[in-house]
DNA sequence: CCTACCGATCGGTAGG
DNA sequence: CCTACCGATCGGTAGG
């Protein structure tokens, strides 16, 4: 029952009455608890921090969140769902091996690169933080964003533009994707779809490349 | 002054008579802190943490080191020294391009897969815990480690054997290479020369690969 | 390198 | 959602 509040549009204005009221808030508390658990890592940053950063007091946050785990469970698991569901309208949309890998990569990198994209980035880097008891949610639907990516390689490779669509090739590509989280700066020389032709270069077999 | 420590052999037995006593001491407390800042993280691990290791109680590491911050520094710091001197080894050795770039893959995995290879997994995963001064220090050690990359990337873009070698595929590079240290396991499946070899496969063209 | 300790800060709660 | 607070723990230090 308390797990209803997350149906709610998360960008739904804060002005309007009615019941909308409190899951603003707490909305603007996972946005606050993810932007500070990327720059200073979940243990790093405080529940003052957080509370600050949407002005509360340091009590109230517990009154969304029954504990500083709960926020970050709710900022991987409810941010990872976006990602799949940004990712699967991709997916579902008709067209060749390269140009849907083409948008996978695009989505992707949109979910781990735009300002303010900072729930899959905490996924990736604070997996550790989270409780035991909570990774099992989170993998099953990983799971089902890799499951994707599989298929897409599949393809791809049955179309002559990749040599290998094991599992091994998968997680070189995410990897090499999701560093990018590392270096890049929003706003410098490059913007993401320019970075993902570049990937997709970098990854495809050169003689049907084009 | 205080840095001559460093200089002597961190893999000295530690039963010898004389002042190699004190440096073992050192270097045990770098190792635990290596490990412990990897598999929790710098902020979740405590002093107390790192000393029980060693057998030491909680304030002695302040012996040896002047703050927290000063082990993570002495960790990234030796840890990146001593990666960089493999690598100088294996650019030193003349061979044709491809028998190079494999030799530094290999180089590479084994500074970050090898178990109690923790210092460069620290350096990646840790990095905005260090402190802005200390950064310096590490970033200068870093840019001689990648020099040695992007030359050999432009060796095989010579020898046709890549398309590009550019930063942008250097840092690809890195991304799929430093990615495997998030879900390898020693003893699994696949040895590191295997997965060196099947990243090798997966980074260079097809058509002069063998 | 240990003992004994300190000030600061943390996650979380009671009661409203 | 605030006020007021608590027990626990942290990094670090003095003195030996």
């Amino acid at each position: 029952m308390a797990r209803s509040s997350s149906r709610r549009a998360p960008g739904s204005p804060a002005g309007e009455p009615g019941n909308g009221e409190e899951g603003n808030r707490r909305t603007e508390l996972i946005r606050a608890a993810a932007r500070l658990f990327r720059e200073k890592g979940y243990d790093a940053t405080t529940i003052r921090d957080i509370a600050n950063a949407v002005g509360m007091r340091s009590g109230s946050p517990f009154y969304h969140f029954k504990s500083k785990q709960d926020m970050l469970r709710a900022v991987m698991s409810e941010g990872l769902q976006q990602a799949l569901a940004a990712l699967e309208e991709v997916a579902a949309r008709p067209a060749p091996p390269r140009d849907k890998f083409r948008g996978l990569i695009r989505a992707h990198l949109a979910t781990i690169l735009e300002p303010s994209a900072d729930f899959i980035p905490v996924l990736l880097y604070e997996w550790r933080a989270l409780d035991q008891e909570s990774r099992a949610e989170v993998i099953a639907v990983k799971d089902r964003y890799e499951a994707i990516w599989q298929n897409c390689l599949r393809e791809l490779k049955k179309a002559g533009l990749l040599r290998r669509d094991g599992k091994m090739e998968r997680l070189l590509m995410f990897g090499a994707l999701n560093w990018i989280a590392q270096w890049y700066k929003p706003g410098g020389g490059l913007s993401i779809d320019q970075i993902a032709d570049q990937a997709l270069e970098f990854f495809l077999c050169p003689a049907r490349t084009k």
